[in-house]
DNA sequence: CTGTATCCGAAATGATACTG
DNA sequence: CAGTATCATTTCGGATACAG
């Protein structure tokens, strides 16, 4: 395939990716419906909340707030609703006062921050690799 | 862990996450280096581009084009310098006319790229529910 | 073909004040 | 506490024209 596919890119013919028979979604198609929703995930507040969900369990709006560093309530409500909205994470309200609403991953949720959650700490421990190669770039074309 | 966290949770202690000894980066630290990093990994655009590279092999810029559906010139240029610029992926141009411009995962943007593969294939394998349950919340809450 | 440069409207986001 | 509403600002991103 890799092969097959690099010949063909060799060859001038678009690289076409297979999709396999009846699979009808594909995220690099930009009418697929599957894409809008990969938009929504694909979003640095959206993974780190589903992440922040997996790594320490079910969390209030103030602790999801503390947890994911720098969001403000804005966005956070904002992330939040949509995550709820597209059944990945489900919202308590706990009628006291002052109210507590809790936020847990549903295991649809729970599927996604699973694939998620090594990604985060591949950026972690690869950080360091690519602030470097950064600066390397930059000293590169600053003087041309 | 889940359990402890889950106990910390419901004792109104703040949320934790545990770092372990030795680990300098933080996605969910808003100050860390690896945030930055992650801000600009979890983007649409760079997520499908990798995602591309790896499924269809070395493309030119054309290719790319193609093959991201929907990505506009100046958004796929963005990118690419942006990954280029980061480490993960190698821009070679040859000197013909008219020039050709390819691009390659470099061995870091293969990594990561492996990781994400999966969360695209998980989007377009659950995106008919992800939609069905956005109907069913707007239809919840249309009424109000 | 593979970009760059510029303009401009749309959308994302932060800050702030207010509410149940 | 957990939001909502509003405004100001920034950024995103598409369209277009131009260039090597």
């Amino acid at each position: 395939m890799t092969t097959e596919e690099a010949a063909r890119v060799r060859a001038g013919q678009p690289a076409e990716r297979e999709v396999p028979d009846g699979q009808e979604y594909d995220v690099f198609a930009r009418l697929c419906p599957s894409r809008d929703v990969f938009a929504e995930l694909a979003d640095k507040w959206s993974m780190l909340i589903l992440m922040s969900l997996l790594g320490c369990g079910p969390q209030r709006f103030s602790e999801l707030q503390r947890g994911v560093g720098g969001v403000s309530r804005k966005m956070l409500t904002q992330s939040l609703r949509n995550l709820e909205r597209s059944g990945l994470v489900l919202r308590t309200v706990f009628p006291e006062t002052p109210p507590r609403v809790v936020y847990d991953l549903l295991p649809l949720g729970r599927e996604l921050a699973e694939l998620l959650a090594p990604v985060g700490r591949w950026t972690e421990r690869h950080a360091g690799r690519m602030v470097a190669a950064r600066e390397e770039f930059d000293a590169a074309h600053a003087e041309g």
